[in-house]
DNA sequence: TTATTCATGTAATTTGTTACATGATTCT
DNA sequence: AGAATCATGTAACAAATTACATGAATAA
């Protein structure tokens, strides 16, 4: 399972969604910190058809060409699970950003708790690094210097960040989980 | 020429290396933003010396199996190049990082400039995401929402900081740029 | 009827990582 | 001598992008 299995369950989460729903949607919505190609999306939703993750439906109303695809009850497991799951933080935004993304198919309290664990890991990851970039052996250079310290602001704004958005979780946030089958769009 | 060649000429614009080397010093220098493996150094290299942009010297002193590279004249124009030209700051922080990691390769009056230009990048994007997020069809709800915002804390923090890099730049910062050729190690 | 957009899918290519193979050199 | 580490290189694998092929549905 890869990070864009996660994201297409993510969408597929709010209702069923062709492969070019969720292109269109990526584009619109998450393409500043996280895009799929075709050639991604239509193979992860064949192989995620195959492991029972998604179902094909047949697109009764619309067109013959046009398949449709929603979530099952192991999907909806597997992608909340992954939304909950431990982050490795220095492994960039995306993963981060992407679950935040998906952060409003939990409820308000779980929601609250993850992101508290994210800013954990960004105080943890900070902190590393201040300790790692000081025993080196040679002296950098003023603009060496420079990226070292660069990673200890971009990692304090992201905790700021997380902690600021924890204490603003709306009570009743929208835990839109969609019904695992059906519905027409 | 991509990413790993430049980091690689960067490296060798502070004196011949081997590929060996040249792993070892990300590892201790570029590491948290950016680094390579040996299935990337040694075959960039060998593609590097066939067009030209490096050398492989013999090594006179040291073991007959290690081989040192040098930069050439045209490599290190080609660098030069690469270090000043135009940076798509919407493709992470990795080359942006990169290249103020090498920026001492350049006068202090010439490394202002640049980042400049990047502050002026990380502005335009910044506004740009602003007026992008604006007219969307869907109402985003809490979670999708804090992504876009996001954002623009993220390059509101570029800015500054690289405003501030450029601030402090020390008049007589250490243009080092080495011999293009030879030099004992 | 023609162009555009909807829609799916795949083949070629790119790019890079991991793991292994190989052997030289240095340290104990 | 044996272990560790220096040092180079490549084959197998992984993952994804780009471009293309195909054709249905819809708007002009």
């Amino acid at each position: 399972m890869k990070m864009t299995d996660y994201a297409i369950l993510g969408f597929l989460a709010r209702g069923p969604k062709s492969g070019y729903d969720i292109k269109r949607l990526m584009a619109v919505s998450t393409s500043h910190f996280y895009e799929a190609s075709y050639g991604s999306i239509y193979p992860s939703l064949e192989r995620m058809a195959r492991s029972g993750l998604v179902e094909a439906g047949r697109p009764e109303g619309s067109s013959r060409l046009r398949r449709s695809y929603s979530i099952t009850e192991e999907g909806m497991k597997a992608f909340l699970g992954w939304l909950a799951g431990p982050l490795d933080i220095a492994k960039g935004p995306a993963q981060l950003l992407l679950r935040i993304f998906f952060m409003g198919s939990l409820e308000s309290a779980e929601a609250g708790r993850v992101l508290e664990r994210f800013a954990k890991s960004a105080a943890d990851r900070r902190s590393w690094l201040e300790t790692a970039t000081e025993g080196l052996p040679e002296e950098p250079d003023f603009f060496q210097a420079a990226t070292a310290r660069f990673g200890l602001g971009y990692y304090a704004f992201l905790e700021t960040w997380l902690e600021g958005l924890r204490g603003e979780i709306p009570a009743k946030a929208a835990k839109k989980r969609a019904e695992t089958k059906g519905g027409r769009r």
